[in-house]
Parts: C-alpha cells; structure tokens; sequence
DNA sequence: CGACTAATGTTAGTGCACTAAACATTGGTA
DNA sequence: TACCAATGTTTAGTGCACTAACATTAGTCG
C-alpha cells in the first residue's frame, strides 16, 4: 500500500502517501461523525453497526454475526453484554443447539429502529458529499475489502 | 451516509451498503494484511505510522505528532512509552520550553527504517492491487476525510 | 511583580479489536 | 456407554482511541 502519487526521487515510506494511513484516518474520522448521532441513542459505531445486523435479521447467533460483521467472536461477546445490559437485546440459548445463542431483539431495541433512520440522511448531509462519490467509494472499498480477506 | 447502491425500495439501514461499514472493515482488513509484516519488526500499525512520521523529520513534539497522525495526544502518550520501551525513541525534555517534549529516534529507531522499507511493496503485492486504483482510492479518502474533519 | 490564561502532556475510565487459551455442548465412534 | 473430535462461546491479556480532569510551564497584563 505505497504511494498515492508517484514521484520517482520520492520517499516511498512518506506518512502522506500510504494509502493505509489514509484508510485509518478515514474511518476514524467518519466514526467521528456518527458520534454525536448516535451518543443521543445510546449507542457506539459498532453498537450500531450490530443493530444494523439485528434490524435486517433476527435472530442471530455469535457465529452468524461476526460473520455478517467481520468480527471475531471474541470482540463480539462483550459487545453484546453490553447491548443486553441497554436493554436492547436479549442473549437467549438456542433451542436446537445448546452451544449456540440466539440473539433476539427487544421491543426497546427494535423501537430504536426507528430514531436510527433519521442518521444515514443526517450523515450525508453533514458530510456533504455526493450519492455519486459516495457510491463510487463503496465499490473501492469493496474492492479492496475483497483483496485483503483474500490475503488470508 | 446511506446507500451505495440506492434502489427505490430497499431498506436504508442495510448493513452491506453503508459506505461507514465498508470503511471500518477495509481499515481493520488491510492492518491485517500489515500484521505479519509488522510483527517481526516488533511495531504494530499505529507503531509503524508513527515511526514513518519520525523518520521524515525528527525531532517532533507531542502536539506536531498528533497532528501529524490525526491522533490525540492521550492516546499518543502510552504509545510512545511502548515504543521508548522498546528502544526505538526517547522522550527528551525541549530545551526552549519544558513543557514540551523532544522525541528522537534512538540509533535501533533509524535502523529500523531499513527494514521498514521492504514493507509498502510486500503490502501492494499481497493486495494485488494495481497502482492506479491505490491512487484513485488515496484521492476518494483524502476527500472523506478533508469532508469529515470539517463537519467540527 | 503576581495573578490570569493559554499551551503541553499525562492520567483515569470506557469501549473496541485481536490472539490464544479455556470451556461447554454436541454428535459420532469404538 | 465412554471417549473424542468438532462446534460455539467466553475469558485473559495487550494495545488503540476517545473523553474528561489534572499538573506543569509559559506568556501576558494589570
């Protein structure tokens, strides 16, 4: 993930130019942005992101989340208590499988659903940038995604 | 920010088309790709930024490390302690003004860019990425995040 | 000069993410 | 029936990131 602009007497290891930099900077920036969104609800990005998961879906177990999520379980488990302990979900054994939990949402949780549609539009705004770009950094993204899980 | 491909009737909370999503697993999916890299050289990837930003001006204060990383300062602290620990800087007091700290690279710390250096094309060769779409997708973050940061 | 105010770092507390290891349940197999 | 491997979840330990509160030093102004 080197440089963004070739510059043939360069330095290859610039801060500015590595594309990974870039990449962190950004999340935490954007994350940054929902902050204060989603902190009236509650609610981490994570958190969110995992509700995201719930809202689509219901119930889930650990394993289908951090699959859906690209998660490790082990991150997983104490999000979860902490979700249970909002009273927005309920960690409840599956009954075919003991080992397996199913996730199920509460009536809280599922109100939530509700307030939650109101960030992506105030999100865009804020940012100000256009469905086009927006659209158009997705696909990168999905793109490189797909070519760092296939790394391994 | 919403969807990435809006279709009339499809649901604006879902999980696959947020562009926060893409970002936050593209970030923690590409510092994977780092973490064998990295691990022999005994850094982690917030590590390794900072040391790119050392080893292109030096010495750098706190404050100009934040910046310089987007970081802050409370989280550049303990990071700095483990990298002092690890032999590869010192925090020197500024002559001209005590407050301030002075951090310089040790003679392991400059060394080390050595190895540092094989990394960006291991990076890029395991991605498969071309150079044109690592560049076009520096350019997209680079606007997110200038978008970001000027939300406040 | 001496009190204000701003600048610079650090500490404490919460939460996320990863690794490795432990634990529990299930379901076959000897 | 008693083991044993596979599956699903949790725990422990390290490190990052953010917020808020704090200590110290520097500069400023009555």
């Amino acid at each position: 993930m080197s440089k963004a602009t070739p510059s043939e007497f360069e330095n290859p290891l610039a801060l500015e130019e590595q594309v990974c930099f870039a990449l962190s900077v950004a999340a935490r920036s954007v994350v940054a942005v929902y902050r204060p969104l989603l902190e009236p609800m509650g609610l981490t990005h994570p958190q969110y992101l995992l509700m995201l998961a719930m809202w689509e879906d219901e119930p889930l177990s650990v394993t289908a989340l951090a699959r859906l999520l690209q998660l490790d379980p082990a991150t997983l488990s104490p999000l979860l208590k902490r979700l249970e302990a909002s009273g927005l979900l309920r960690r409840e054994r599956a009954a075919h499988d003991e080992r397996s939990l199913a996730i199920v949402l509460t009536d809280r949780g599922r109100e939530l659903r509700a307030e939650a549609e109101k960030v992506p539009p105030a999100i865009v705004e804020r940012l100000g940038l256009g469905a086009a770009e927006l659209e158009r950094l997705h696909r990168q993204l999905t793109r490189v995604i797909a070519a760092a899980v296939a790394v391994e």
